[in-house]
DNA sequence: GGGCGGCTCCACCGAAAGGTTGAGGACGGC
DNA sequence: GCCGTCCTCAACCTTTCGGTGGAGCCGCCC
């Protein structure tokens, strides 16, 4: 199975850096190399590569753009489209992840890592440059900083309380939990409230919303 | 330039599994495998490897504790520690990286994403798993929201029903929103009951829970 | 004026959740 | 074997919710 790869990057010695990086691997092959925007847009869309590597700065139509005509919203059978740029700007990062793109990655990155990126890309998943995400989340939790230094002790769930607190979050009863679960009523109500504790919470609304804005429910 | 390694799980299988991974690099080297955070701290405090592997459940000291006292605010001479956990928990990451882990890593993630990360880390710089960076950036840029948009309601929500459900989901008692809307108990009832009416809901989580999921409230 | 919808409040009741204490079994580390 | 953690369950009690059926008040509109 082999990951068939585009590469569009304006600068001569990019693409073939890009190119010898992935050709040593044996499941990767570099289908389409090509200079400007629209060729990258024109090709992809012919040969219908696993993974389309864009740089952002291209002639004629930028890498941002191309990547909303081959994976944006409203686009069918979208391709899994990679970010690599030298510039690391948030509205960049933004911008390439709402027209689609599942990767962005810095020019400085270790070879390892690209090929690392086109092989999550080709499955369509993601990987974000290290540097981008550490000042994303910089920006994402700044107000919790102060918050969680001081805090004692972290008690982390066991893996009960988490079921537990899940199906709290999607409203269920202690009577369906421990249904679901195949506990008594007086287990889930253990359950539930060493996680109280631990969450250092009131009830089960607040136990719902630390699971909805942790992410450990989704919806 | 070996970069030395020090291993923390209290499972011993995945002990070695990260072992053997990390073993089949030339340069790096494992010199410490231990099965809890206190022994963790006191090894990593004596050896001082390049980089701490640190699983965040363990006994005695779970590991965003111990990346604290190892790397946290206030310590002079900062280790490298990257957190790897099964558990993808937005917490988790908000803690580990305030505790000044340069790195959060999933269980699932690939043996060569690991040894990236083991290498980035060693340099002090971070790598973040890519589920982990994806769900944490699509709350940072909610410009995706197309499908299961909730179509409006048959019986809209009247302002002060809105105001009751708003506080049910910040957690709040019956008590304390008559208090803070300056109404009687009742009232708050009869607001939560027709809520509960209108948007066919069970309890007061699942109204939350249709608090967050339409973004009447934000985290 | 009469009707209607929204907001306020009351009383009563059963159901559900919250808090506490205690206890037993399984498992793994020391 | 001992100890710690986790999971399990029980009994008891208080607090909070959820459901029902009322009621009065206000503003608006026909």
């Amino acid at each position: 199975m082999t990951i068939r790869v585009l590469i569009a990057d304006d600068q001569e010695m990019i693409r073939s850096a890009f190119g010898m990086i992935l050709g040593t691997q044996p499941d990767m092959e570099v289908v389409a190399s090509v200079a400007d925007g629209e060729r990258a847009v024109e090709q992809a869309r012919r040969l219908r590569p696993d993974v389309c590597l864009l740089d952002i700065r291209m002639p004629a139509l930028d890498g941002l753009e191309a990547t909303r005509l081959l994976a944006g919203p409203g686009v069918d059978a979208p391709l899994n489209v990679l970010i690599a740029t030298t510039f690391d700007l948030d509205e960049y990062v933004y911008r390439a992840l709402s027209n689609g793109a599942c990767g962005f990655l810095l020019k400085d990155m270790s070879p390892a890592l690209l090929i690392e990126a086109v092989r999550a890309a080709s499955t369509g998943t993601s990987l974000i440059s290290p540097a981008v995400t550490v000042r994303l989340l910089s920006k994402l939790a700044p107000a919790r900083q102060d918050s969680t230094v001081d805090r004692p002790l972290p008690e982390p769930l066991t893996d009960r309380e988490l079921d537990v607190v899940k199906l709290v979050a999607n409203g269920h009863t202690n009577d369906e939990i421990g249904a679901k679960l195949y506990v008594s009523v007086a287990t889930v109500k253990t359950h539930l409230a060493n996680a109280q504790r631990k969450l250092a919470v009131r009830n089960r609304v607040e136990i719902a919303a630390w699971a909805w804005r942790t992410g450990v429910v989704t919806g």
